[in-house]
DNA sequence: AGGATTTAAGACTATTTTATCTTATTTTAT
DNA sequence: ATAAAATAAGATAAAATAGTCTTAAATCCT
């Protein structure tokens, strides 16, 4: 069962060394990110890109250039980077496919997947970069070796 | 979030058919199901193949031959299935996959996580063939067009 | 015995998704 | 100017998924 997409792993991952940091000027440069935590630079920049697009970072070109957070990370939800990187209906997905399905019509385990996937929904819409963050500094987590 | 594979979603759609079913005979011709559902006769029956291998299922060829259930459908949950077609380690999964986790030094959404793919596990454990047969049966839901 | 039916087994192909690399452009600091 | 950095688009590669096809073996019917 692979619910997030590398790229989705990779951005979120990147996310939280950037809320982790908050050092001195607010951008970090991706080559930095990519290399501390040994993810394909391009990789990650293609990722950050959607994220610059849709408002969550803010970006600078240019030497000591980089991205940075263009809102506070106490207001950047994951349900805010999942839906940007994995697309829009991430929570909309059907457990069994049968066809002719529909609230009117339901299959007979849409009770319990309609649950299931509205609590994963409720955690990341209530879990934060930086609370995640802070729970990493806190309990000493790693996020690279 | 893509949670099960066609052929899983297929092979269930198919187990859910025969227990629905149980006409004369136990056994239920791949054709015959594979036709009614829709589904490729090919594909299915690979999938089938593992189920019988199990012991999910018994198969007998020649003419009016067929898989049949080999145990009844009360007593085949959606886990046993599952773990066969999609693999064993399918609650295994992990979230964010941060280098040098485990429950020693777990990511900060494993509490979360291990929570939630646990609720799904439980459901998966406890739901039965039959279980779901009765309630298609009982609220008149389709399993093809 | 012979032909029809049906699963078994696995090779093979095709498609889609995911991931990575390449190249070139733009912007900015020094 | 030069170098550092993001941006952009697209090519390529790798892997996973899905689907098809071929042949063989078992079983039944006449
Ligand atoms: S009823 Fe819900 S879970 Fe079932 S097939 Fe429809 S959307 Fe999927
Ligand atoms: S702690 Fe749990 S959820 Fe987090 S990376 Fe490890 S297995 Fe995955």
């Amino acid at each position: 069962m692979k619910v997030l997409s590398k790229a989705c792993v990779y951005g979120l991952r990147a996310l939280i060394y950037m809320a982790l940091k908050k050092g001195d000027s607010p951008y970090v440069s991706i080559g930095e990110i990519s290399e501390e935590l040994d993810i394909s630079f391009h990789f990650l920049t293609k990722t950050f890109q959607s994220l610059t697009e849709k408002g969550i970072l803010k970006s600078y070109r240019g030497p000591s250039g980089g991205v940075a957070f263009a809102q506070p990370p106490e207001a950047i939800f994951l349900i805010d980077v999942v839906k940007i990187i994995e697309g829009e209906g991430f929570f909309d997905s059907c457990l069994l496919g049968l066809p002719g399905c529909g609230e009117a019509a339901p299959c007979p385990v849409h009770d319990f997947w309609k649950e299931a996937r509205g609590a994963m929904k409720r955690e990341f819409e209530t879990t934060s970069l930086a609370g995640l963050a802070d729970k990493v500094s806190r309990q000493r987590l790693r996020i690279s070796e």
